[in-house]
DNA sequence: TATTCGCTTGGCTATAATGCCAAATAACCA
DNA sequence: TGGTTATTTGGCATTATAGCCAAGCGAATA
């Protein structure tokens, strides 16, 4: 494996992981209906304020989501429209293993 | 957030983490061409072969690829084909963010 | 049967991620 | 100015991940 393929296989996985938790997915899905601040998404998420604000540091530094600070609020918003198109293919994969999960229960006999 | 969709962004999460490491992106991709063996694999990647053997088992246990035992070998593919296309939008996070960083470094001079 | 081959698993250490609280910062308001 | 609100940062304990070596195990071969 050459060092342009690992440079490039690493940036992928750092923008992947930073989307791998399912606080920072919903921070993604809710910021796809229009910018959000912190303290909005917090309301939402239900959880302290601090690590809300740590989850939206990863999305920053992975170049997902912008911030914009207007007066004491900081905004934030989707960097690429295209992230939840994404999903097509996390979601062929859920329902690829649902149903050998179904087939797998059908033999064992329900 | 209400019990299904936390359970639903936990699914997805899930998936996503088992893609998010240099390593398990390059066998995506080699398996994109085709089944390979454990010992191609390990051979193309260069780390120890029990290291490999965990990388795919975080993929099979998210339900991303499937493995076939013939004879002494094991092989391994793709369970879903569209994982790749998939990337489509994790290059536009990164070209995103190359485009901004040369923005900056032109205000800063160069 | 004994040996080798291909792979997985157990065990370990080192490193990273998560989430809370508390403290710091910044903007606004009285 | 002093206080309040919104957010970030530091620090810490807990848990998870990565990768190596060694051991285990099934399948092929001598």
């Amino acid at each position: 494996m050459d060092q342009q393929r690992k440079n490039h296989l690493d940036a992928r996985a750092r923008v992947l992981k930073a989307m791998a938790h399912p606080t920072r997915l919903f921070i993604i899905e809710e910021l796809e209906k229009g910018e959000q601040c912190v303290c909005d998404l917090t309301a939402m998420i239900g959880a302290d304020i601090s690590t809300v604000s740590k989850h939206l540091t990863v999305l920053r530094q992975a170049g997902i989501v912008l911030d914009d600070k207007r007066g004491n609020q900081v905004f934030y918003r989707l960097r690429v429209p295209c992230i939840l198109n994404f999903f097509g293919c996390v979601e062929s994969v859920l329902e690829s293993r649902a149903k050998d999960q179904a087939a797998y229960l059908a033999v064992v006999g329900k």
